[in-house]
DNA sequence: GATGAATGAGATTTCATTCAT
DNA sequence: AATGAATGAAATCTCATTCAT
């Protein structure tokens, strides 16, 4: 079940209901331009003076449709996790091998960090962790935000497990952190080298290709052919 | 070989040369303390004021020693970096196996990570990541930093490509990703549950057991198995 | 003579007079939900927010309405004075005894307290008395609102002194004050105890029995004897 | 026992510790312009702006010294408070009669009010009576304030009633509102007159003579009296 | 060398009020 | 007449940093 951006599931309550569609446009507009802005300079750099200046805004209209800086950070944190997931959700190949799935998904997950910035990603990661402070109910919305994010994962994981193709010795945890660990370490590096031009097919199908061996299920190819040569030397131990 | 605080490879400048035992007792200090407030609060939400107010001392002491707080964080993640690295350098079994090389990283990378504390890394890995507004030499100085930081893994996984032992096929940068990775990635679980107590010795083994089939060199006998399978159907091919 | 809220005695200007019945209503509607948000929180700390948010109609129709906060608050000071005037006025016993006419007074006067909620009284006796940048004219029509609020009882003292039921050696004022303020500290006392059951026909009673020794005329009883005793004395001493 | 100003017993913490003699000097300058502003505009429109620039100093100086405008405030209030109360308790003379005992408390607190001036008193009485909102321990620190404040007078009614000189039939709480509410009442006629110069001396014995009656016990006077003319009227119908 | 004191600069947030529709 | 939307102006508060002593 795909999300949409103007439905999203993590609704934060915001001080005047954007009732017209020049509400609506503002909200997307400060929303949009929030996430820049955070995205730039995290949570603490950024302030709701260059939010309203890129705008060409009042600041006090930031402060009309949400409730605080903070609201704002959360719904922008928010809105990215929906669009995230619905999007990785919405193209999931559910009938394809367990590791065109697992490509499926790195690819997806490249896309929208190179795509959406690296900034925002960055903010998700720091600010998502964020130590305490950050307000009682935040953390319980923010930790299902990240259930819900990994669940694709997870769930093809399992499938794989159910289905054989991948191995069932090793907990589902740890093959989830195999997976999301590369990626969001080539990621950071990305962010680093400031060189966003890489090629995503290509890359996610290294990346994969690179891990598919801790992953798969104990080698089908390597027991057929360990079974074969038994053969052929009980045949011609016979002969 | 292991470094100290007082004579730190990554030179940041200092206000001034600490010259007496009492001034570098300061420094040694400040630097602790300042690695304490700052990996609990993050570079932005840490204040000069707590950390003087721990070591009951004035404001102005901390930029008697430090040109401002800038300096003092980049100071204490340059120290961090310092420790760790000489730590990780010092004991390489550089003649035993690439793969318990191997392991040697993980296991003494994740006693770092958990004996000073996650907020630490938390530190280094937000605000080394910094984005704009760090300066001009601060990045190089960081980059520097996390050059020489990787640097061991990088070693490590080049001597087993040279003797055979990793593939040869997947650029070193992979390969550091697919180490550092989930590695990270278990290290942010951690933080997250706050369940500080794994068994440093198991993970590192479990996690290099998971890993090693990607890294290693192609299997030698899965080699053979298919070349004879080749010939097998070359020559039936042929009858 | 009692008021009604739609033709105050103390013509405060409004911003356009109600022409239709619907805008008495809506002038009616903020009225009586302004006393009730200035009352539970004072001045300053009312919101036209709130306000408009109780009636469910947008801030601007306040401001449609009445010039401005002030003005509306000055309405609505206005009101009460006029309603609380008026139900003091409207039953006055002008035939009775000075001491029942004062006893209804205090009544009245304890039950409008208490009926309207010392919320609107604690606006009254701050607000009432604020201090410079209340505007110009605002000060001249609540003096005249409180002259004509403690008319009844100055009229009341006046009669009984003419009617030698009330010493007549003491000031108006001074009686008034006599009366107004165990009053109100008694009022007080009830706002910051929250318990707001007393007996209103007791406690007036109790109150005027307690004051009467002090307002009174000189007791003829006492006087008739004083002289007495002063005969008496010049008589022994002449014999 | 008295209290001095350097010396309060209603502490509030502070942000700094004045430990030098020139803090200490800053506090009272801020306490004592805190003082004036806060009487003059009320809480609310008291601002730390004003307050600063009236002192010629930044505002983050009173920050500095002061965790906040409501905590400058409580100490204004306490500070009064303490003045206040011990210029009541140090003067009373324990030995005169209650009616003498009854004099000084109301010359000595008409004086307190005059000489401050009557803003801080509509301070006291306005946020002292707050709302909701005050914070937590606000409340209880103002409640024993104001019961401190009144105990000299309460402790003066009942030595009265103790030795005869006072009524018993009546509540102490009753006999206060009846010598504190008048009071109050004058004073704030005199706040709205902005006449302030009234003969102490005078007003106090006033006030109490008028008061009186309505405080002692049952004239012992008009009983001797009545005595007598019964002896008389008993001798008489003898003779 | 250490620090007490002061502060400039700036951030978030509130709210009465205006105005075009 | 009613209001949705926007905002100017101001207020409280924080904090790194400087400087005279």
């Amino acid at each position: 079940m795909t999300r949409t951006a103007t439905a999203p599931v993590s609704a934060v309550p915001q001080r005047r209901a954007p009732a017209s569609a020049k509400a609506e446009q503002r909200v997307r507009d400060i929303l949009r331009v929030g996430r820049e802005v955070f995205a730039e300079h995290g949570y603490e750099r950024a302030t709701t003076t260059e939010i309203a200046q890129r705008l060409s805004i009042s600041e006090a209209t930031i402060f009309t449709y949400f409730r605080g800086k903070r609201e704002l950070c959360m719904r922008v944190i928010g809105d990215w996790y929906d669009e995230t997931i619905g999007a990785i959700e919405a193209g999931m190949p559910l009938d394809a091998s367990a590791r065109e799935q697992l490509e499926y998904f790195v690819r997806t997950h490249l896309s929208v960090f190179l795509v959406q910035g690296t900034g925002i990603c960055a903010l998700v990661l720091s600010e998502g962790r964020a130590r305490s402070g950050s307000g009682p109910d935040l953390g319980d919305t923010l930790i299902e935000l990240q259930r819900r994010y990994t669940a694709p994962l997870m769930d093809l994981l399992a499938r794989g497990q159910a289905s054989g193709e991948i191995r069932r010795d090793v907990p589902l945890r740890l093959l989830r952190s195999l997976v999301l660990g590369p990626m969001e370490h080539m990621l950071w590096e990305l962010v680093g080298s400031a060189q966003r031009s890489i090629d995503i097919e290509v890359s996610a199908g290294a990346l994969v290709a690179l891990l598919w061996p801790a992953i798969q299920a104990p080698d089908q190819e390597l027991l057929a052919l360990r079974q074969l040569r038994g053969e052929l030397q009980a045949a011609l131990s016979r002969a």
